[in-house]
RNA sequence: GGAUGGGUGGCCGAGUGGUCGAAGGCAGCAGUCUUGAAAACUGCCGUAGGUUUGCGCCUACCGUGGGUUCGAAUCCCACCCCAUCCGCCA
């Protein structure tokens, strides 16, 4: 969520962004409807004082008539008082309403645009190989090393489920030791999170458990959903809390389970592992101060090269443009691995994603700092990213290490974790 | 799941329905004393919002949400959480 007085008092700025970013939310109205609530605001704590005024001299009355007389004007200032509470209130809840519809500001040097004007920053140290045999993709390579059972998973819990087997375990346990071993060696505090998260925090998080389009499983008759990231129940972790600034940046490696209805994808639906409703992650996540989330956030992103480096996999780097940002997001970068078996002679795909939140995650799950010797606090900056989702990061291993007698090379730095040097 | 006892400021801990935003203590900060430190003493010491050029003033917050009342930390209801015991269980 984004500062209400940033809004009203940058409205102009705050268009341009929410036109920049293609959302489309009425921020005259919220300035208008936010000075009524002021105006309401100012009475309702005046009739309060008074109420509360009269309320002190009633015990003081010295007989019974002034006593009723007392308690009479009392009760009429409370309830003049309830009722501007009442009309206040609803001011709030309609100018929350189009709040949380404002995306957060953006990066100055986020390209605007959608999808097709991401700018790419680099490509990784592997290169993209060239075959001297026909590819297979990792469904053909897992037919024949009997590495996944979707069949059985859509029998199970439906299509977008599945099974992995033999070494596509090992490999998955392998990805997740290695990712959290390397994010230890770089001050990331590993941890397993609940896979799920009451609706409250999804909130918080930026995420909307509701409606047509959401993401989100919800357990029925509950407050609780399954998670689509570790994103949400890291940062949920410190809700509600005021950190010391000196704590500050709390470095976190999270490991969860992801789930995800992909509602709206039928139509992009991919063949195999790339969509899937359930998958494994390594996610990072800190709290950070204001003047440390930019270069953290470069952080993430270069332990991000450095895990698909030393996967010895072929990516690029992207700097998402504004309007594929997501609302949280204040800057994205992505690295897509090229994919051998995807689409006619392979293409780039999403295997990881870092976003700098800023405070538009923590203002609404009240996470704040206090640094010693200043009045008051501030809200903490909240960053995300993947260090490994196994199943898109398995596609590209499969897909990149096979080789012409049908065999797949284990990258050097999981062969300790699978206690083999290739599969099959 | 059942029984009992609890949830008050950074921590501990008082609080008869009416100057209680909340005693007292500890910790912290500033100062006096001291060559310095300790001790002792004095003062300050929650968060958010509104308002004011500023000093300040005002409002809300005692697990959460309702209710009773002119007025609730205090009474009533529901829920949540914690502790202990019992049952169940990987």
């Amino acid at each position: 969520m984004l500062d209400r007085k940033t809004i009203v008092e940058n409205a102009d700025a705050v268009k341009e962004n929410c036109h920049r970013r293609g959302v489309d939310c009425d921020v005259d109205s919220l300035v208008e409807l936010e000075r009524q609530r002021l105006a309401k605001l100012q009475q309702t704590q005046e009739l309060n004082r008074q109420a509360n005024e009269v309320s002190k001299q009633i015990g003081k009355a010295k007989d019974d008539a002034q006593r009723q007389e007392t308690i009479a004007r009392g009760r009429e200032l409370r309830d003049a008082k309830d009722a501007a509470q009442k009309e206040h209130d609803q001011l709030e809840q309609q100018i929350l309403e189009i709040q949380r519809l404002i995306p957060n500001l953006t990066h100055a040097d986020v390209p605007t645009g959608g999808e097709d004007d991401a700018r790419e920053l680099g490509l990784g140290k592997t290169p993209v190989c060239s075959f001297d045999f026909q590819p297979l993709d990792h469904l053909e390579l897992g037919e024949r090393h009997d590495l996944f059972d979707f069949e059985a998973g859509a029998r199970v819990a439906g299509a977008g489920f599945y099974f992995l087997k033999n070494d596509a375990v090992r490999l998955d346990l392998a990805l997740q030791q290695y990712a959290v071993s390397l994010l230890s060696e770089r001050g990331f505090t590993p941890v397993t999170t609940p896979d799920l998260a009451l609706t409250e925090i999804l909130h918080g998080t930026g995420f909307n458990p509701r409606g047509p389009e959401t993401q989100i499983y919800a357990i029925e008759n509950t407050e609780l959903n399954l998670v689509a990231t570790a994103e949400i129940t890291l940062g949920g972790m410190l809700a509600g809390q005021t950190l010391d600034a000196e704590q500050l940046p709390i470095k976190l490696c999270g490991l969860s389970h992801c789930f995800r209805t992909e509602a709206g994808a039928a139509g992009r639906a991919s063949k195999g592992l790339y969509r899937v409703h359930q998958f494994t992650k390594v996610e990072m996540f800190a709290f950070a101060g204001p003047d440390q989330s930019d270069d953290l956030h470069e952080e993430m992103r270069q332990i991000e090269c450095d895990l698909f480096d030393a996967l010895e996999v072929p990516y690029r780097v992207i700097d998402t443009a504004s309007g594929d940002l997501g609302g949280p997001a204040y800057r994205k970068y992505d690295l897509e691995a090229w994919m051998p078996g995807r689409g006619d002679g392979g293409q780039w795909g999403e295997v990881t994603s870092t976003s700098n939140c800023t405070d538009y995650q923590a203002r609404r799950l009240d996470i704040r700092f206090k640094t010693a010797g200043q009045k008051g606090t501030q809200f903490a900056h909240t960053l995300n990213g993947t260090a490994v989702a196994t199943g898109r990061a398995m596609i590209a291993i499969l897909e990149n290490h096979q080789r012409a007698d049908g065999t797949i090379n284990i990258p050097k730095v999981l062969q300790p974790w699978m206690g083999k040097e290739r599969i099959g």
